[in-house]
DNA sequence: GACGGCTCCAAA
DNA sequence: AACTTTTGGAGCCGTC
């Protein structure tokens, strides 16, 4: 059973629907005071199969409140998520949804108020009024219709098995994203605040700079003898440098250090300290860390190829690793930190029925396997022909490798190159379960059409190869970061639910929870008691989301887990 | 003063 | 040793 979630004037319309969004007995309109309470009746008042699945606009419009009521669901479809996907798929192409104009649900979900970084909406009495602005949302589309539009395009696409696992792991991410804002990372400012006087002194005055950072700076200044240098003005900084006679173009730190001078070893030193003062100091500490927790907005499928990306909240793309010491676990609890071990190889191996590379891919460690195999000679060569395949690298060592990667393995080689000659066409691509690419945008087709005018000249066909080739890079890589974030998905989604039973009745973050994820790697905050259940489940859901994409593959998607105090102390 | 482009660095 | 993918964010700097 489906039951549809709607704002009606006076709280929630419910619409109870069957499979394919046929009503079944009439919507029902629930107070909004009272739609907490009547969700955890029906989740908590069913058996496991007659639990209903929340149908809703966004999860993000509507789950936060949910949590902050102390109430979860089992299983939800986020509609917004859900149509992107239909709406683009190569599967779903000839169906009335993906033929239909852009309407309502092809726009980006409304933005999250104040406060939505603590899981809160800002204000009380406007819980679901995110619509009521005017001109902010383009006119509420009746999420009952697009759920029956939804139902008919899975059931009309070209593998309804696939599409039908990718809607619902996308949908359970959206769960989990919701769950991990509200439960937060555990930050200990008080470590933050030492690890940052340690490295950059006592916490300065606004607008000044801290007492190592401007120490080091000084060391700079002297040794080129430019005592009113900028140093973070690049175009500054190489004038400097020349006058000191290093023939200097870039400021990058790698280009940097292969300069001999007195000043380079301080300057090197000055932009590391200086990133973290601007990227994790104390303003960030200040912004983002409350009551001992780092609450990132996770967007699910903010990225083209299904990865999530991050808004706000400092970005939770990167947490260097200077900064993980910050992250432990409450007292009597563990961080359990597990990530995928060379996914994206192991991914194209199982992608292409590839069967020595399969084969290689039942290993440990993949890359050594390569090198048993006798495709190249090194680790680090199998490391790096590997990422210039999924990557497309065509000079240097990775380039001069891809003629012996190729021979041993044609058909997971080819499975990539197939997808750049795709994208070099304007082609689409798609991953395993049916998340497909975009269409080159912009003025790509006039460049490309330039190329082949009469009046073409050298420049616009060269133009036009370049442009060709970088769009197949991009499907190239496409089709390997997309399945692999499907992987990810299914892990995260299968984890989540070992997690709910392992937690019985226990709320969500007084049991095992997750609190990170980022593309490989999820961390879990457990009792200490409960480590080992924890460890056995985020095994299991691995194998189970290797079954899920790949049914019988000889692929291995082994994980390297850690139960640590410290995210600083996982591998 | 706002805004966009650019450079640099961080993550996978 | 460099070099190819997807991102977010800070700061600089020229333009409007």
């Amino acid at each position: 059973m489906f039951l549809v979630v709607a704002s009606h004037p006076n709280g929630v319309l419910l619409s109870a629907v069957d499979e394919r969004g046929a009503p079944v007995g009439e919507p029902r309109p629930v107070p909004l005071a009272e739609f907490p309470v009547e969700v955890s009746r029906l989740e908590f008042g069913s058996e496991q199969r007659d639990r209903p699945r929340w149908v809703w606009d966004d999860t993000t419009s509507w789950y936060p409140r949910l949590l902050a009521a102390g109430v979860r669901v089992e299983r939800c479809v986020d509609l917004r998520l859900s149509h992107a996907i239909l709406r683009n798929s190569e599967l779903t192409a000839m169906t009335d949804l993906a033929r239909s104009e852009r309407n309502g649900w092809d726009e980006p979900a409304p933005q999250e108020r104040v406060g939505s970084r603590d899981g809160f909406r800002s204000s009380g009495e406007g819980l679901f009024d995110l619509e009521s602005e005017p001109g902010a949302v383009p006119a509420a589309t009746d999420p009952v219709a697009e759920f029956r539009l939804q139902r008919g395009a899975i059931a009309a696409s070209a593998d309804p098995g696939r599409i039908g696992l990718l809607l619902a792991a996308e949908s359970a991410g959206a769960l989990v994203a919701a769950e991990m804002q509200f439960a937060g990372l555990p930050w200990r400012a008080d470590l933050h605040e030492r690890l940052l006087a340690d490295m950059l002194g006592p916490r300065p005055q606004p607008g000044e700079r801290p007492a190592k950072l401007a120490a080091v700076l000084e060391r700079v200044r002297i040794a080129l003898d430019a005592p009113d240098l900028n140093p973070d003005s690049p175009a500054d900084l190489i004038k400097s440098l020349k006058r000191a006679g290093l023939m200097v173009t870039t400021t990058r730190s790698w280009e940097l250090k292969k300069l001999s001078h007195p000043a380079i070893e301080p300057l090197l030193e000055y932009k590391k300290l200086s990133r973290l003062l601007s990227a994790n100091g104390w303003h960030w500490l200040d912004t983002n860390v409350h009551g001992g927790r780092f609450r990132p907005d996770y967007v699910v499928g903010g990225v083209v190829t299904g990865r999530w990306a991050s808004k706000g909240g400092g970005g939770a793309l990167q947490l260097p690793k200077q900064v993980r010491g910050a992250v432990v676990a409450d007292p009597g609890w563990k961080l359990v930190v597990a990530d995928a071990s060379q996914l994206e190889p192991r991914i194209l191996a199982a992608l292409s029925g590839d069967r020595a590379m399969a084969e290689a891919g039942q290993a440990k460690d993949m890359y050594a396997a390569i090198v048993a195999s006798g495709a190249v000679a090194t680790r680090d060569k199998a490391k790096v022909a590997m990422l210039g395949a999924m990557y497309g690298a065509t000079t240097g060592e990775s380039g001069r490798l891809m003629p012996a990667l190729t021979k041993a393995y044609p058909r997971a080689i080819g499975l990539v190159e197939s997808a750049a000659r795709a994208g070099e066409r304007g082609d689409i691509v798609t991953t395993r379960l049916g998340r497909s690419s975009p269409r080159p945008g912009g003025t790509w087709g006039d460049v490309q059409a330039a190329a082949y005018g009469d009046a073409a000249t050298d420049a616009d066909a060269s133009r036009a190869r370049g442009q060709a080739r970088s769009w197949g890079r991009f499907t190239r890589n496409f089709v390997v970061q997309g399945s692999a974030a499907e992987w990810a998905l299914c892990w995260m989604a299968t984890l989540r639910g070992s997690l709910r039973e392992l937690g019985g009745k226990a709320w969500l973050t007084d049991a095992p929870h997750l609190v990170f994820f980022l593309h490989d790697e999820i961390v879990v905050h457990s009792p200490a008691s409960m480590t080992d259940a924890v460890v056995a489940a985020i095994e299991s859901a691995a194998t189970e989301a290797g079954r899920l994409l790949f049914g019988e593959t000889p692929v291995e998607f082994p994980l390297s887990i850690a139960v640590v105090d410290s995210y600083a102390d996982a591998k």
